[in-house]
DNA sequence: ACGCTACGAGTTGTTCAACGATCTGGCAAC
DNA sequence: GTTGCCAGATCGTTGAACAACTCGTAGCGT
């Protein structure tokens, strides 16, 4: 069985191809649903965007029953919203779910901060910082976002928390679904670049207050942007 | 709601149909996972017990894709463990998962007793003491551990936020993995029913300070006392 | 007696085709 | 213009089938 058998003009299979690697000891769902994800994250299935069925299952190449589960996988994920009946569709975020997001961010992220940790477990958050401005050197925007997120996953894997790592998982993907209606991504992520990086060294040196102040001004600006550029780009549509 | 309005002859209700309520607008994996929760959590399946896909399916009258749904949700609701190619245990919770749960709870409702809250929101917080009192006249002990939880998940829902009440609910449902193994739930469970009363009275008075220590004493009282429990009973099986 | 290999039974992973239930959109009647 | 109804499309669920995998065990060699 090599990657994708069947690749009828749908338009979307070759973008499939790439995004489906061979990831070894994952179900097919769990591939199927790392390939809707990331045509989600980029932008290729807009949200209210509806998937149905039967056009899905044929374009990758899997069984219906293969695509509900990763239907249902994506659906707890928060990327997609299932209707009895009616089928799935990609999210779409509301303002009251922005702002929701970030105040659970600011609960497990100031708790991250408080948290106790040693040298070696900032090495993530170095770690995410390199890759940033790597990405940014690129021009790349989305690395730069994805970037960003990996650090603030990794500030509240500091907590040590499965838990609580899950859930900031699920609330990063959830911003994903914000961040396509995102015109014009680089002054929109570029400027954290700095942020986060004195965040780490604020970290680092043991200082939590001023790491703590420096997030807290991040998260009340990032929400804020991303409010305005929510609210002109998604009003029209609504759910 | 009296009697079940089904009963079509499929070999599956005995067990179930106190358990199967006909859950309007549901979907079959639906109620099949409800079914199984309640078998759960009533510590009729305990931790550790293999769910054989063909065996259970033909218990519960469903196909095998239908139950395979139905494990998933229950998967991802934390109650069963899924290994590929091994199927589905019912999940036994470690020391470390119930001091993390715990520690996860302490934010969302140390959170929740920090919120802006009005007199009508504190209604369903009443109405849980009141539940948890009534089960407790009756010795219905299990009663009075879903009423605490009741009143605790109600708690939460007073900050206002779909994530951390859904988050709740499930930190929840893993909790009830670690109640199955308690012997004796009367000394458990009985005391908190003083101690929720006075949270909401300190609530209603406004007074978040003593409610937020009276708080922080329960959880600090019962995540020990649970801790102790599940040493004892739980030691021998890993995993 | 010991360890390794190979085999086979049992279970899970995935696909397929089919049918009933439900939704959607358009047409006709009022 | 509203209402009721019908037909097509889509979802929900089933049952069977086969491939892939796990695990216990019998057989083999040393």
């Amino acid at each position: 069985m090599g990657a994708v058998p069947r690749e009828q003009g749908g338009g979307l299979p070759e973008r499939l191809s790439s995004a489906g690697r061979a990831l070894a000891g994952a179900s097919s769902a769990e591939r199927v649903a790392d390939a809707l994800r990331e045509l989600v994250v980029d932008g290729a299935l807009t949200p209210g965007t509806r998937l149905r069925e039967g056009a899905v299952s044929a374009s990758l190449g899997v069984s219906r029953n293969t695509l509900r589960e990763a239907f249902r996988l994506l659906t707890h994920e928060g990327l997609l919203r299932h209707e009895l009946h009616r089928g799935v569709l990609v999210r779409t975020l509301t303002a009251a779910d922005v702002a929701d997001v970030y105040r659970f961010r600011r609960l497990l992220e100031f708790a991250a901060v408080d948290a106790e940790h040693d040298r070696v477990a900032l090495q993530p958050l170095r770690s995410a910082v390199e890759g940033g401005w790597a990405a940014a050197r690129d021009e790349d925007w989305a690395g730069v976002a994805t970037a960003n997120m990996r650090f603030h996953r990794s500030l509240v894997a500091l907590t040590r928390s499965p838990r609580m790592d899950e859930s900031m998982r699920h609330l990063l993907a959830e911003l994903r679904l914000a961040f396509v209606v995102m015109t014009d991504p680089r002054p929109f992520h570029e400027p954290y670049l700095q942020d986060n990086e004195r965040i780490a060294d604020h970290l680092e040196a043991g200082d939590r207050g001023k790491a703590g102040r420096l997030l807290a001004e991040y998260l009340e600006r990032a929400e804020r942007q991303l409010l305005t550029a929510h609210r002109t780009a998604g009003e029209p549509g609504r759910r």
